[in-house]
DNA sequence: GTGAAAGCGCTAACAA
DNA sequence: TTGTTAGCGCTTTCAC
């Protein structure tokens, strides 16, 4: 015989209430005489009753879950975001439905509209560039949305992210103060407007102030990938690159690596600089010069933002720039 | 004015069909005539109708959606179960929802509770040890329950995980090979059986074999923190150890750096064994030899074998161990 | 092949 | 302070 679920019915008849008395007590409604509190409590307690969210969910329009759209969960860089998003997700009751689209646009339009069908109080997405396509699938719903890390030119949504201009520039700035002539830039794809507009804006501009030319050559735009870092390193020596900006830790850790491995030294001979500041910036030998982004609070920001998106509390500025800062440690000269 | 849901009652009066009639052409139900199916489905696209999940989960009693409770995502270890975990959920429709525990039980017994009220279908359990409370938890319910890379003495539930004696033992076997006579052991908690049963064993039975007498001095139970390393590697030299096996690679990455920077070579004259072949191993100097648990195949597996439990299909065998392998790299002799 | 109607378990007016 | 009663949007018998 089956287990028979206990409802809120079965708690209203064993403590002679109604199920409105009963659904009171379970959310705190304060219109409730102690007696009776404590009458339907022990009734609760004693049948071992739990709320079905799904009923609640489609009674109350509320399911206290939100969206998290990932490229990958396994990526530290993102998964450092979502540690944040979690954290302040579970401190204000929220559960999190998890949604992976590996950066592709048909993957993320697709979990988007599963999210939204399972009726998500409001979504997180974390990714790469907003196609329009995406764009348009925001809108199409009411429900909120928060970029972490990524940026929507309309402005349309929330979004949390750094001054990626002013980092890399000051990152370019660092090494050209230590004399480096030929400045490498190895980022993701420049379609990315973080990368292509941004970080690319700030090398350039940090290159005018110190009066170097730009060089197209010096601009490296890859994907991570274990194969290619090998390559890579070899093509940034080659161009004559004496240092380099390196906008993810796991892609410069493995050129750092390779350029040691052919016994060019660091940071003697060859400079570089990376950007999240995550516990590869640590590990490595030398330790890495970064920039530091607030990855956890990002996360954590974004995900505050939300709750107040879908509170529908007023919020001054929905594009959130969070500060960053700079480390020094051993890959540069100072 | 608000923007008014479409339902699937707008559908069958635009269609001229019922309710449920559209139920079935959404469900992809046979039994509907092909004019009549074209017919709806012409409606839901012009009127952009989205089933509402909710909805139909509270009238199907099935979500389509898994718990997955794991320590903490920004790890990798437990990020790269989480990429198995998720994709084959993908494959097979689900969605999950992500619920931390920080690896405490209070954590834990809550966010099942959590989980289990949001009806989901099925939870994949990632953490160190399962206490009674848990289990009695797990029992309750009769939610069909996976474990990831853990154990379960009374394997009431199923799990997935790799043979850790054997593991650890032929690690041990090595070092003793290359000529180690005081092999340290570094693991999380002996508390967890992983740790306190299996892997012990596996280092106590390879030590017999090899004559070497097994010394408490020599194994050093620790969790894994940031500032630790450096004290911990300090212990392990004064213990007169040439050699240590570690559990974890962000620790032996660790415990590896702080040797060479004392001025230790390795592995001349330290050798160093590592567990979990993430690519931290490989971007070590020198990179790692390691044990390769198929880290996001257990979740992989983990996530198919809870498709077959909620599928309610039979399976022969619960308890899965998943082969491992053994990957010698430069911070051993051989 | 299709429709009518009874729930799924809960919330939220509204009334008392 | 408490109860009555519609729904929420869908699935699922059971008839036809």
């Amino acid at each position: 015989m089956e287990k028979q679920t206990i409802t809120i019915y079965d708690v209203a008849r064993e403590a002679n209430v109604s199920m409105a008395t009963v659904s009171r007590v379970v959310n705190g409604n304060p219109n409730v005489k102690p007696v009776t509190r404590k009458k339907v409590l022990e009734v609760i307690d004693r049948l071992d009753y739990r709320p079905n969210a799904v009923a609640r969910g489609l009674a109350s329009k509320k399911t206290t879950t939100v969206g998290v759209i990932i490229p990958d969960i396994s990526n530290a860089y993102f998964s450092a975001l979502a540690r944040g998003i979690d954290d302040v997700a579970t401190m204000y009751k929220y559960n999190i439905i998890l949604a992976s689209s590996d950066g592709q646009t048909e993957k993320e339009v697709n979990v988007l509209n599963t999210l939204l069908s399972k009726q998500v109080d409001g979504i997180v997405f974390m990714g790469y560039h907003i196609t329009d396509e995406l764009r348009a699938e925001f809108s199409r719903s009411k429900t909120p949305v928060v970029l972490a890390g990524a940026i929507d030119p309309d402005q349309q949504v929330g979004s949390v992210n750094i001054d990626y201009a002013k980092a890399c520039k000051e990152a370019t700035e660092l090494l050209a103060k230590n004399g480096n002539k030929e400045i490498a830039l190895v980022t993701g794809s420049l379609l990315d407007p973080i990368n292509g507009k941004q970080r690319l804006n700030g090398y350039k501009e940090a290159l005018k102030e110190a009066n170097l030319p730009y060089k197209e050559g010096l601009v490296f735009e890859t994907v991570y990938d274990h194969k290619i870092v090998e390559d890579l390193a070899e093509r940034i020596i080659n161009s004559g690159a004496t240092s380099a900006i390196v906008t993810q830790d796991v892609l410069a850790l493995g050129i750092l690596n390779a350029i040691q491995d052919r016994g060019i030294k660091v940071p003697e001979e060859f400079e570089i600089v990376t950007s999240n500041n995550t516990f590869l910036t640590e590990v490595a030998r030398p330790k890495i010069t970064t920039t530091s982004q607030p990855l956890y609070d990002i996360g954590a920001v974004s995900m505050r933002l939300l709750t107040k998106l879908m509170n529908k509390e007023e919020v001054e500025e929905k594009q959130i720039i969070l500060p960053h800062g700079f480390k020094i440690k051993d890959s540069t000269k100072k």
